[in-house]
DNA sequence: GTCTATATACAGATAGAC
DNA sequence: GTCTATCTGTATATAGAC
């Protein structure tokens, strides 16, 4: 691994984990194993080095919405659940990391946050175009408001994961609680 | 309001949006219009400050669980959810503030964290226990794990509130989703 | 209790050798 | 590209007058 790779990787782990104001180039350079100077050269100061860090954390955020594509609705709408609680998994610190800025006042560039938020929506229309497919096809209730209920489906999600990112050790374990929400909010609308 | 309390309340500001490590001794003296010095002479340290900021955060963090032994059972359900909603929006900074504490690794004193979750089991029992007091009167579908479906409403409530939270404009507001998170999670338990 | 002045350490950032 | 040495500002913290 190049050095300027090591920084970047140094530098996330450490910004993720005790915040921008509290960590110090001169911890990074000593976790890296390189001089402060280096950092200053490759990066030019602390500010463009988090935004890269920053640029570097969302490069592999991406969802692929064609793997829904042959399946049937109430199955769509499962798959897209079990993909997103699968990419919070993979990239939990990161994820953690995001929304803690999210609900700081902490330095945030636009063009990451833009990103990230319009990838939560354009989720969050899949799973009501999913749900509103479903209730056209009559396999799904018509009872319920699919903008409504997908927001609810993603919100409920957002809860689950956020509960096994803070390490709150409830009495159900986070796999308990995604069945018990596809119970739920899913295999329940279905039309008998 | 003496000067004490006006150094803990700039300091509770200053830490919950710019962070402990951002926020610096200098701004906490000069936004509540004292000297540096007078800081240490209350607190001795910043960390010391740090602590008193969070023990008074949580000390009017309470709830009250009488008040729905009046009540129907799944009518209790949903007041605990309206218990819950209220406490949150009513205390939006600090909550933010230790929801984003509990996502890093920075300075926690373990009192002020321990009592936090204990509140938080202490609530989710209590909705698991109104669920279960709903099966035993036959009122509430046995169908359900009550242990693990009170988890989930207790996931999801923090769902919808970390959307409120982290000011995410949604295309259902907070209460809607509330509404629509109450008649899917507890009404549609209801035995016909 | 509250201040000004100061000590001391460390932060971000630069200069210049190699 | 990578280093050592150094500059400059600002951080936490203390001393001591009032």
């Amino acid at each position: 691994m190049d050095t300027r790779t090591k920084i970047l990787e140094t530098a996330s782990r450490l910004f993720a984990t005790h915040g921008y104001g509290s960590t110090s180039l001169s911890v990074v350079a000593k976790d890296a194993s390189v001089s402060k100077a280096l950092i200053f050269w490759h990066f030019e100061s602390k500010g463009n080095l988090y935004e890269a860090v920053l640029a570097r954390t969302i490069e592999p955020y991406r969802i692929e919405p064609e793997a829904i594509a042959g399946l049937g609705v109430p199955d769509q709408v499962e798959h897209l659940i079990d993909l997103y609680y699968e990419f919070v998994t993979e990239n939990v610190h990161s994820v953690r990391f995001f929304l803690s800025l999210f609900l700081r006042d902490e330095k945030r560039p636009d063009d990451s946050f833009g990103h990230v938020l319009d990838m939560y929506r354009h989720y969050r229309a899949l799973v009501v175009g999913a749900l509103r497919a479903g209730q056209e096809a009559g396999v799904l209730t018509p009872e319920i408001d699919a903008e409504a209920h997908g927001a609810l489906i993603l919100s409920s999600l957002n809860g689950v994961l956020v509960q096994a990112l803070t390490g709150e050790t409830g009495t159900a374990s986070p796999e308990r609680l995604l069945r018990e929400l596809k119970s739920t909010l899913v295999d329940r609308l279905r039309v008998q």
